[in-house]
DNA sequence: TTCCATGCAAAGGGTTTGCACTCTC
DNA sequence: GAGAGTGCAAACCCTTTGCATGGAA
C-alpha cells in the first residue's frame, strides 16, 4: 500500500489534532480507508506488511489515541476480544458468539428509545448495542 | 453462611438440570440470594469465606454452567472485565468507564425498538445495551 | 536541546487447561 | 468401576509497561 495517496486521511489526522508519523499513517490507512472491524492483532499484520517498521505497542498506542480522538469505537464483544470500528455513524453490532463474526444493523432497523437518569456529575459517553446471536442448534 | 438455609436456591439448580455439588451450592447462595452484579475473582473469595476447598477452576466452570444453563447473564464491560449478573429479567445497564461502577437501568426508562434482519440458520440470543458514561471533565 | 513517538521485550491480569484425586451413582 | 466434579498450578492470550533509541520542532 502507499501511505501516500489518501491525503484526505492525513487530513483527518491533523483535523483531530493527532501529529502525523508514518506508522500512524499507515495504521490509519488500514483502519479508515474503509469501515472495517479489527482485532489490534489483525491491524498489526496488516500494517507491517506495509510499514515492516511498526511495533505492537505503537498499533496499541495508536488505536488508544484515534478512540479518544473520536476517530474510532472500541467495541468490547467477549473477554479479551476488543474489536475496532472505523465506523463512527451510530449503529448497532450483530456479534456471532460461536463464529466471532461481526456485521452491522443498519440503524433503520433498531433504535433505543428513552435515556436513563444519570447521578449527578456523571455524563454519557456512548451506548452500546450487541445483539449476541448463534447458528441454530 | 449455612448453604443449607436456601433449599430454594437447591430446588433452582436441579430444575436448570445441573447436579447439587457443595462447592455450586456456595457459589449459587452468593448468587442468587439477592440479585447482584460480580466478577469471578469477587465471587471467588466471596465463596471461599464459607467453603475454603473451592478453587479458582470450579468458580468458572460454574460460572460457565450457570450462564449455559441461562440462571446467569454475562456482562462484557470492558476488556479483561467481565461480570455476572444474577438479574435475569430484561434490563440494561450504566457502567461508568473511570470507575467500573456498573448499575441498572430500569426497563421502564430505556426500550430497544425493532429487530434486526437475522441471517438464514442464525437466532437471536439476548440483546446487551450498556450505556457507558462517565465522571464530568 | 527538549519532547514526543517508537521498538523491543518483558511483565501483567484474568481466564483456561491438564492432570491426578475424590466422590457419587 | 465408570463418569463427573474438583483442586492445584501452570499455561495462555491479549494488553500494557519500562526503558533506551530516534526523530521532529
Amino acid at each position: 500500500m502507499n501511505v501516500f495517496e489518501h491525503a484526505e486521511i492525513a487530513d483527518r489526522l491533523r483535523a483531530a489534532g493527532i501529529p502525523i508519523t508514518l506508522q500512524r499513517l499507515a495504521i490509519a490507512n488500514a483502519l479508515f480507508e474503509r469501515p472495517v472491524h479489527v482485532t489490534a492483532e489483525q491491524l498489526l499484520r496488516q500494517v507491517k506488511a506495509s510499514v515492516p517498521e511498526t511495533s505492537r505497542a505503537t498499533v496499541y498506542n495508536s488505536l488508544k489515541l484515534f478512540v479518544d480522538k473520536g476517530l474510532l469505537k472500541e467495541l468490547v464483544v467477549d473477554p479479551g476480544h476488543v474489536v475496532f470500528d472505523s465506523n463512527t455513524e451510530p449503529h448497532f453490532h450483530l456479534y456471532d458468539i460461536v463464529t466471532g463474526n461481526l456485521t452491522d444493523v443498519p440503524a433503520d432497523q433498531m433504535s433505543v428509545i428513552g435515556v436513563p437518569a444519570l447521578p449527578p456529575g456523571i455524563e454519557m459517553e456512548q451506548i452500546d448495542v450487541i445483539v449476541r446471536v448463534r447458528p441454530q442448534r
